[in-house]
DNA sequence: CACTAGATTCACGAGATAGTGAAACTTAGA
DNA sequence: TCTAAGTTTCACTATCTCGTGAATCTAGTG
């Protein structure tokens, strides 16, 4: 076959691969700095500025110098989260990692189911303290502001879609 | 003095401090496992749950059981990342420190200006996989999702302050 | 100007986390 | 049923983070 990776001229559209591996290697650290996983955030980035928007975990072992065992645990913290599906291509042994269509929504809405948790939290809290006291006021606008977000986060990402659908210019 | 703290009988709304310190514990690892250093976490709800909204660091120390250096450390965190105020109470020598009035508003705020620093990176990504590429695509979406919620965001926070300025009930 | 309450810094140790290599397991294909 | 490609698990290690205690620094007060 004459599928030959390294070739430049024949492929004009070649893309500079140690440009995306930059990039690959910034966005992951910044996503890290946030609180991902380090492992995870770069197996995620990889995915996401892949062309066919999945690789294999040899794929994903070569490009970032990384055991398999390391993708594999990458891989099923993301699953786990739910921004990346496993798929088996028909036909091959090798399993292939995609990232979900949707991923920043579907974060978000995640992000935000963590709230209802904190939520709880804060009404025991606001028993605790005494719902007349400054503390229980306090804690009472906090339960409030979180409630409200709860409302209001769905409709915000329900008005993107629409934007979406509609074509891209605003 | 008779100003001793275990008078119960005296005060009838004296608060049951086993279970503030529940709800503190509680609060704070929830907050903690959302990325929070554990003892910023636990040092922000003990100011959250104190009616003066405000502690010094011995009452903090003692509180929590934590040395000095640990509140030094936490508060100076919870300064950095602009929730909590230190403040010197005048004719004594000790700090106290108090929550920002609105913390949450903030919080939401600093989180939303990170977006502007993921955002560089993604327009480096853009140019690296080419933006006419399907990866460039996905990528392009991304960025959009961002500068989307970078301006709805501000505006949903002004809706949540008209609606607390009008009075509570929606 | 000396004293001291109070805050901060620093070196250290404990505990947690993440990644590796090797072994074990699973399963498509012969 | 056997073989081997591919994935996962596990014990181990290196690294990092966090809190402590002790020493140091800062600034009111007599």
């Amino acid at each position: 076959m004459s599928s030959d990776v390294s070739q430049t001229s024949a492929d004009a559209a070649a893309r500079d691969e140690t440009a995306v591996s930059r990039f690959v290697e910034r966005f992951a650290s910044t996503l890290a700095q946030a609180g991902f996983p380090p492992m995870a955030a770069r197996v995620f980035v990889a995915l996401l500025a892949a062309d066919s928007g999945s690789l294999t975990s040899a794929e994903l072992s070569e490009q970032l110098r990384i055991s398999s065992a390391a993708v594999s645990g990458a891989v099923r913290f993301l699953i786990q989260v739910n921004v990346v599906l496993r798929e088996r291509e028909p036909g091959s042994r090798r399993d292939v990692y995609r990232v979900y269509e949707h991923v920043w929504q579907e974060v978000l809405t995640r992000r935000m189911q963590i709230l209802d948790f904190w939520n709880e939290s804060l009404r025991a809290g606001i028993d605790a303290v005494g719902a007349a006291t400054p503390a229980g006021r306090r804690l009472s606008e906090t339960l409030d502001f979180f409630v409200f977000l709860d409302q209001e986060v769905p409709d915000m990402i329900a008005r993107w879609r629409e934007r979406q659908s509609r074509g891209a210019a605003s």
